[in-house]
DNA sequence: CCAAATTATTTTGTATACAATAATGAAAAC
DNA sequence: GTTTTCATTATTGTATACAAAATAATTTGG
């Protein structure tokens, strides 16, 4: 009798790769994601490129233009407006949930994942902060005990990446150094209402440190570089 | 100078076609999708309907089995709490951007529909209200200027069909008879506070006229979950 | 007759071939 | 020199063929 191991598709893997290429900002929003290009990279043929595509399309995180090909989203600032908008509104519930379910485990989860942050701050890794810190969110969302909130938790978190790639000022840190361990601090105190607090703040210094007054930069497509 | 028409590509025309069968409950949860079954049935290669499966597994609808094929979820117990947990949340948020952003059209759009809804009433077509008092939730969602609140509620609403396909009781008419008119007419008098109240105690009737104690009901051989 | 093992059939997984469409480059016209 | 047109190239869209796996059916042994 064997147990049945959760075998993960192919294709699942492929579109985690480039989600997290994206979460790092080595893959530019309005990239086009060439079929013929990626199949070669990933050593696989293009009916599964094609597959993880329309699995990152499903997500919102590219965009299918018909006998054009695929593209990385690059959300316009209404868009990017009601992702914060949206955020606001689903983590606070999301700390609740942390709160009131999160084991001893789950705290030492978070710990580590701070002391990471601090490390990749400690390093001036840019590409590994912006990472993290959207990894920060996506690790709450797992431990608030809804899957759903979490499914759209790791969906929203790449497509923060993006919109930071679009309109954060490159010289402002994405992440304001303590914030999310504050959070955690306040989890771990089980102070709900200030960790909510402090979440909404958070996402509110996101947003604010954004320029989503005019329209999406110019940024071009450093899309070579990735797969060479 | 050709306007770029949204030509909405033929997988997913099949995707929605199996929703709309979800949302009717004319495909039950746990039901076999299988491959070579629909490429006959809509005429078209199987690669198409493996796209169309590949999306309605991304939004939740589906679960892919690897080698066994694709199943339509039975959402567990829990799952349908999280599911209305999740919606309480959602939605008067949602309502409350319906209130400030609605166009005379929009309440026309759902005054329009009330009138569907009450039709199908009076000719007792439990399939079209099924339907239809999922459309309610849609419709809505597409009015409260958020793009991914309206795109989360048009996964959630189809899982709320399976949810009620597996759950409900035979007999209980599904949806309570006027609450949706209800909450139009708070929403025409602006009347935010009323609104969402009306909305969350909704929820909370349909919730609470489910049997989510017991595991689901043997409705069919729930092969798929054990797996999972 | 029932159970285990084996064969046959069906169904899914993947790659590839070819058609259709768009992007690119070169030549011609103005 | 710039623009338009046409041919070439590259890329996407779709179906199909074949391999691998699982399910169903059959045979064999007790």
């Amino acid at each position: 009798m064997s147990t049945v191991e959760a075998v993960k598709p192919q294709a699942e893997k492929i579109a985690e790769t480039i989600i997290n290429a994206i979460m790092e900002h080595r893959i530019a929003p309005g990239s086009k994601l060439s079929e013929g290009r990626m199949a070669e990279a990933f050593n696989v043929s293009r009916t599964k490129i094609r597959q993880a595509l329309t699995m990152l399309a499903e997500s919102g995180l590219v965009q299918l233009l018909p006998n054009r090909g695929a593209f990385v989203s690059s959300p316009t600032p209404e868009e990017a407006r009601e992702v914060f908008a949206l955020r606001r509104l689903l983590e606070p519930e999301m700390i609740r949930g942390v709160i009131r379910r999160a084991k001893k485990q789950d705290l030492a989860a978070l710990h580590k994942h701070l002391q990471a942050e601090d490390e990749a701050r400690r390093n001036h890794n840019r590409r590994a902060i912006i990472r993290l810190t959207g990894d920060f969110h996506i690790l709450l969302a797992g431990l608030c005990g809804n899957r759903y909130i979490d499914k759209i938790m790791a969906e929203l978190c790449p497509l923060t990446c993006l919109i930071i790639a679009l309109y954060d000022l490159p010289q402002t840190p994405a992440c304001p150094e303590d914030e999310h361990s504050a959070i955690v601090d306040a989890i771990e105190a089980g102070d709900e209402s200030r960790a909510t607090e402090l979440m909404q703040h958070h996402l509110q210094h996101i947003e604010n440190a954004l320029q989503l007054d005019s329209g999406p930069r110019e940024n071009d497509v450093n899309w070579e570089q990735i797969l060479g």
